[in-house]
DNA sequence: GCCAACGTTGGC
DNA sequence: GCCAACGTTGGC
């Protein structure tokens, strides 16, 4: 079992938008670093919900790996702003997973309480500088998470 | 809207 | 292989 944490922007794609779908693909990720993260995750998994790019971003719920190892659908649009022409079908570049809604948590776990409580050693998230928008959560960590969002 | 930080591209 | 230029991300 392991945790992880996914980026979206809200005006984009918002974790109430997840709710109404119960599912989703998350397509679009073009970044090496972020796909060798989804790559890794397994059917099960958690995965931390933040919305980045808004007034307070912060996480805001919970969603689980329900496919895993997914080519990304979107590589082979020519339509697609995240259309590849250098991919092709035997050997897909992007991979990605299907996630699930699990929670809402019932208040928002802002940047700013996330960079209190954790180090940037614990938590890439909040370092500086930091772009990822998939990355690894340690079950330590994710537990202490957790207890923030429902003390 | 600004801009620092970062990743990617492409000329050399 | 280096690195300047450029485009993007995302907090503020």
């Amino acid at each position: 079992m392991n945790y992880w944490l996914i980026k979206s922007e809200p005006s984009v794609y918002s974790l109430e938008n997840l709710k109404t779908e119960k599912q989703a693909i998350w397509d679009g990720v073009r970044n090496y670093q972020a796909r060798n993260y989804l790559r890794q995750m397994q059917i099960d998994d958690f995965a931390f919900f933040y919305h980045s790019n808004t007034k307070v971003p912060g996480i805001v719920g919970l969603a689980q790996v329900k496919e895993a190892g997914i080519a990304d659908p979107t590589q082979f649009d020519p339509d697609s702003p995240y259309y590849d022409s250098k991919s092709t079908k035997d050997s897909p570049r992007w991979q990605t997973v299907i996630v699930e809604f699990v929670e809402n948590f019932p208040h928002l776990i802002s940047l700013t309480t996330l960079k209190q409580d954790f180090t940037a050693e614990e938590l890439i998230l909040v370092k500086k500088g930091n772009r990822l928008s998939v990355m690894p959560i340690s079950s330590e960590v994710a537990q202490r998470i957790l207890k923030l969002a429902k003390p």
